[in-house]
DNA sequence: CCTATATCAGATTAACTGAAATCC
DNA sequence: CGGATTTCAGTTAATCTGATATAG
């Protein structure tokens, strides 16, 4: 109750806030949907980005997911340390290493896919086909007024 | 250009990943804004709450920001050692621990509000009024469509 | 006794910077 | 030499669970 007096800037009126809690709760949602594999969330993109893009780099990777070469390291050496992933040094191309998914990893990104389907459609329920399009492009404009580099 | 690739399970149609974008560039744009206060952006958001609830303990903060009492007790820890607030006993309620802004914590308040203002502002530059209140109207949809207890 | 509050201890995840080695 | 890639080392922020103590 004490907190039906933090609205007084209008804190729940901010797009920011309802962005935060929109995300918020679907990671959430995600990460238990995700318990029985054993990855998460973070880690569900990994693998769905290399399901998707086989023999990836780690640089690659890393631009794809917006953070430096050195974190998406960390995320490859726990995928790899957890039997999800495995990495084969490019034959051909000097210092590169190829990411490839294991039997496990794409047993885990089939699972991810559908735990992620089913959070979208859960989020997306009550909202028509219109109303859902029309969002995916308000956040998208968003997002490009905020891009650093324009 | 490899990036071009991911697409192919329609990675940029989801709306969970806009959602993400536009937030990682919300934060990245207010970090930025912020960078000569010395506060994150997590931090900023606690320096607001506080200042619109003087007095507040700890667990209602947490409570507020969907968290638990022990990782909002980080966060206080930490802001307390940067001299942002000050945290003394409640004379007549035993354990609760009041938390007030300091004078440099109403400062850097006053300046994370103005940035924040600037940094949304800038996010929905590009929007009408009825295309920013309907987006505020689909997030909150959204979030209700994902809240654990329905 | 039960609930709420605060806090200590320990762990984890995901990010960062800096520095170095290697390849093309 | 320069640019890109990988990786080591260290740091930080922000979360978590578990355990403990106390106040009402």
């Amino acid at each position: 109750m004490s907190m039906s007096k933090m609205n007084t800037s209008d804190e729940e009126g901010w797009i920011g806030y309802g962005l935060k809690i929109a995300q918020h709760r679907l990671r959430l949602r995600l990460e238990a949907e995700l318990a029985g594999t054993g990855v998460s969330p973070s880690q569900n993109a990994v693998l769905l980005a290399i399901a998707d893009n086989p023999r990836i780099s780690n640089a690659s990777l890393a631009r794809a997911a917006f953070v430096t070469p050195q974190s998406m390291q960390g995320m490859l050496v726990t995928l790899e340390r957890d039997g999800f992933i495995v990495r084969t040094p490019h034959p051909e191309h000097g210092r590169i290493i190829m990411t490839e998914l294991t039997e496990a990893g794409r047993t885990a990104a089939q699972a991810g896919m559908i735990a992620a389907e089913a959070v979208e459609r859960q989020m997306l329920a009550g909202l028509t086909d219109d109303e859902t399009k029309l969002l995916r492009e308000l956040l998208r404009r968003c997002a490009d007024a905020l891009d650093s580099d324009n």
